[in-house]
DNA sequence: CATGAATGAGGTTTCATTCAT
DNA sequence: CATGAATGAAACCTCATTCAT
């Protein structure tokens, strides 16, 4: 479908996630790609090596976007807080258009037994836990989260929430506003955990 | 290894856990199972009709757990807050001593693409779900916890966050106490929701 | 269903009839004998050695009706022509009223293939062609059929015509009589080839 | 054998035959018509999708030279009672050349209980009768046959006759030749149904 | 570059048969 | 006698991967 739009080989990452998405990573094969895409089997280990190089090409354009997230709340001068709204705004925006996307945000587990994907992602995770975890250092020192709050803990909670709002999302057939509903949380947890000014 | 001590039918149980702990649920197979069981795979198919049935005994020995905590909380008779603490103290508590189960919680969406499994961990997950609003609704109407406070949504947190901290602590390889760290972020989550008395 | 009535052995043989007229020769086995029966799988090795030593009882089973008709036939008074009435007015009765054991008709090409019931199943047409062959023969001998006709052909199409009403028989899900079929056919045989009186 | 000369996709049908007629329908397997072919089990599903769709095109196969014969009688401008002989010897002359093709024709009741072919093998049937009462039909029109005759019983006794002959040719170890012995059948059918003049 | 045929390993499942109880 | 657990072989089928064209 996306086959002549872009190339090919752009093509067979989209077809994955599709893939994915449609009949789940277990049921995953080669042959369901080519057929999702379009293209002979063969055709597609002209473009990846194997299968574990494609899927490590999913996880590229995956964290592609966080690295886009990350690097456009740098660039914004906004608050710490402000940066913490924007950033899972952009995400739940991202995710409620592509909502394929969201499969590979339940896999991670499942991944990670490959070897050849484990690093990526490891590191995936890592990046995504460390800038939550910056972001909160940064509103501590700026008084806008309360000092005492274990900075590491909080993202975790962010990130799980997250992810768990996704898989609630998935479940429920996309009944929801995704967007809303991390919007709603994301004000509960700074709420919660902000500075109260009397 | 289990093997004579325990019934073959509960033993291949626990063995599908070890095994999708070790290899991971993508990995996971008939034969697999039959050898960390030390039987024939034909063996295996005289106690469930097919593989997932198997998965099903195990979804079912994973959901009994749930069960058995949810009662517990119900008869003893502490306060709201302290259910909540008593609940997931519970959890970490027997995951630390059962770390391969922890493998369980992340392949909920990997299992849910099975149609004979999706009902078991929709449920699984609904019971969980509303097990912890009820107390959380609790909470409020006893003053405990502030009553703007969206109880559904601070129940996906609280699972959010413990799905996420089960993962990072396989990823650690087992590096930290998950009892500590979900005891602290317990009660992160109640002090920052709770009642602020004067 | 048949079990309490009928010794456990006879019952078996009837079982495996009604198993092969359900689900087909290739899809007989073993266990679904045992469930039709309602026994274990291992009691009938009790009885049988092997599963074509329970088929070989069958066999018999179905070759001893042949006996008794060719048996009865010969005491009987009748005349070659009436014999030959009598004879497939009798099967055709008998397979009436059960017809389950017309599947045993059409599989002997099956059987052949097993070299334990090999032997039994060439005797048992061998049986069938020469009885109908004498008949044809005493015929032409008492000047009922004409001399110029070849017995054995005669007899092949027969027989022939015999397991080919069953088939259609039981393609058309025994929608009509094959008594009457047969009796009709007997007649239109005996009649085209008698000897044409002035 | 025959790999390099015909496509394998045909190749495999003849392979199936063969295995059929050396080892009987209820010990093919996609193994051995693999071993038959000289290639491995898993190419067989590149070309079927499974092992009924292998039987489905024997079947093919097997009814696409019904069709061919019959059109050729409808071409040639012969009697009806010639072209029922013309019928009979091409099929015998054939099966003669190709002897494990009547191997087919012993097992329709096997393959009719497998879903996915019962639909071709009541078609091939019915084409077989149909065909036969049609010629007969006209044989009465044109005053070659006895009107009184029942076409449909005539063709029963014929088919039944052609299919009885092939399985004792098949037992005899092809001991005789097919065609004489069926030529000299049909010609008993006709003279023992013909009209008689004076 | 792309295709389509082929492979060999491995998947789930069924089967006939054995045997301790 | 009967059961139920177990086995080892074999069934059908899918998979990732290779390679000639």
């Amino acid at each position: 479908m996306v086959k002549s739009l872009i190339h090919t080989k752009e093509g067979l990452v989209l077809s994955t996630i599709e893939v994915i998405n449609d009949i789940g990573i277990n049921n995953l094969s080669i042959r369901k790609v080519a057929m999702q895409q379009g293209v002979s089997e063969g055709a597609i280990f002209r473009h990846y090596k194997s299968k574990n190089e494609l899927l490590l090409a999913v996880l590229d354009y995956f964290s592609k976007y966080d690295s886009d997230v990350f690097v456009t709340v740098q660039l914004n001068k906004l608050t710490a807080t402000e940066s913490i709204h924007y950033c899972f705004n952009t995400y739940a925006t991202y995710y409620e258009n592509y909502s394929a996307i969201t499969a590979i945000t339940q896999i991670y587990e499942v991944l990670r037994y490959e070897p050849e994907l484990r690093t990526k992602i490891d590191s995936l995770i890592a990046n995504r836990m460390n800038f939550m975890k910056g972001l909160i250092d940064d509103a501590i020192t700026n008084n806008e989260i309360a000092p005492y709050v274990n900075s590491e803990q909080l993202a975790t909670m962010m990130w799980g929430y997250f992810r768990e709002i996704c898989m609630q999302w998935r479940m429920s057939g996309l009944a929801f506003s995704l967007r809303d509903r991390v919007h709603e949380a994301t004000s509960m947890f700074l709420d919660a955990f902000c500075v109260k000014h009397q």
